[in-house]
DNA sequence: TTAGGGTTACAG
DNA sequence: CTGTAACCCTAA
C-alpha cells in the first residue's frame, strides 16, 4: 500500500553516474553520504544504488551479470539484407600500432547512446537537448552553455559538439519544438505527442535511408576505405572495448546526420559523410552482434 | 555493507 | 502474458 514504486529520476540517476564517477562502483555508502548527491539520492538507500546501478550497466554495458538468466533469449533479428560481409579475420597480426582512439573506458559507462533494438534507432540530438532543460529544471529555461555543460558531462560530446549544439539549437527553435527567451530555451508546450507530422529530422532520415538501400541496390560501396579498417581493427578488441566504438559510430552517425540536416539540401558533401557514417555504424553493430556481446546500449527513459 | 539471487509491481 | 525496473532477502 505504501510504495506505489518509487521510480528513478533523471536527477538521480545523473546523480548515481556522477557519484560512482567519483567514488567508484560498489562505494554506495560513500557515495550516499556525499553531500555532493545527498541533496539527490537522499530518498535511496545504498541498496538501491546498487540495484539500480546494475540495472544502468546491464542496459549500458550489455552484459552486467545477471543475464546469463535471461540469455536465452536472444534474437539475432534484422538480418542483413545482403551483407554479411566476409571480412574476416584479415589482419590479425600484432601490428595494430594505431588502436583508433582507443579510449581508458574503465567503468565505462560514458557514452551511452541508444542503438537499435528492432529497428535501427539513432540517438537524437533532439534528445538530449530536450533531457538537458527538462532536468536542469530551470524556470526561465536554460541557455546554450548550461545546456552543452550538461550533456558533455552526462554524455560524450564530440569534438564539433559546440557548433552542432548551437546548429540545433536554432533548429529547434525554428522548428517550434523549443522556445526562445533572452538567450534560454525552453520545451514548447505544444510540441509532442498527437503532432500532424512527424519529427521533421526523422522524416528526412527516413528518405536517407531510402536512397541509402537504392544506392546499395545498386552495389553500395562504403565511400571511405577507413571503413573497412577500422572495422578490422574491431575484430581484436574486447566486448567491451568494442561497444564503445560502436557506441561511438552510432553517435557519430547521428552527428553526421544533424549537421547533413542543417546543410538542408546543398550540402551533398556532408550526405555523403552522414551516409558513410550510418553504413559504419550499421556495420560495426553487426560486427558487435556477430560476436557475442549484446550491443544494447540504451539512454534513460525520458518520463513526462 | 555489498553482491547477487529472488520477488513484486507495472508497462507494453 | 511477458519483460523490465524497483524492491527484498541473505550469505559473505
Amino acid at each position: 500500500m505504501g510504495a506505489p514504486k518509487q521510480k528513478w529520476t533523471s536527477e538521480e540517476e545523473a546523480a548515481l553516474k556522477a557519484g560512482v564517477k567519483k567514488h567508484g562502483a560498489g562505494k554506495w555508502r560513500t557515495i550516499l553520504k556525499d553531500p555532493e548527491f545527498s541533496g539527490v539520492l537522499y530518498l535511496r538507500s545504498n541498496v538501491d544504488l546498487k540495484d539500480k546501478w546494475r540495472n544502468m550497466s546491464v542496459i549500458a554495458n550489455g552484459w552486467g551479470s545477471r543475464e546469463k538468466a535471461r540469455l536465452a533469449l536472444k534474437r539475432m533479428h534484422q538480418s542483413s539484407k545482403d551483407d554479411d560481409n566476409s571480412m574476416a579475420l584479415a589482419n590479425l597480426d600484432q601490428s595494430d600500432e594505431e588502436l583508433l582512439d582507443e579510449q581508458p573506458l574503465a567503468v565505462s559507462m560514458g557514452s551511452p547512446p541508444q542503438i537499435g533494438s528492432s529497428k535501427r534507432s539513432i540517438i537524437r540530438l533532439d534528445n538530449l537537448i530536450m533531457e538537458a532543460i527538462t532536468n536542469l529544471k530551470e524556470p526561465a529555461g536554460s541557455n546554450k552553455t548550461t545546456i552543452g555543460t550538461y550533456i558533455e558531462e552526462q554524455y560524450w560530446a564530440p569534438p564539433n559538439f559546440k557548433r552542432l549544439l548551437s546548429a540545433k539549437l536554432k533548429f529547434l527553435t525554428n522548428t517550434g519544438r523549443l522556445i526562445k527567451m533572452k538567450r534560454k530555451y525552453r520545451i514548447a508546450p505544444t510540441s509532442v505527442s498527437s503532432d500532424k507530422r512527424k519529427q521533421p529530422s526523422m522524416l528526412l532520415l527516413e528518405g536517407k535511408q531510402r536512397s541509402y538501400k537504392a544506392d546499395r541496390d545498386e552495389v553500395y560501396t562504403p565511400t571511405k576505405p577507413e571503413i573497412d579498417a577500422e572495422l578490422a581493427k574491431m575484430r581484436s578488441m574486447t566486448p567491451e572495448q568494442a561497444a564503445a566504438v560502436a557506441a561511438r559510430a552510432v553517435a557519430e552517425a547521428e552527428i553526421a546526420m544533424a549537421e547533413a540536416e542543417e546543410a538542408a539540401r546543398e550540402a551533398e558533401a556532408a550526405e555523403a559523410d552522414a551516409e558513410a557514417a550510418q553504413a559504419f555504424a550499421e556495420a560495426a553493430m553487426k560486427t558487435l552482434k556477430g560476436r557475442s556481446s549484446n550491443p544494447r546500449v540504451n539512454l534513460q527513459m525520458i518520463r513526462a
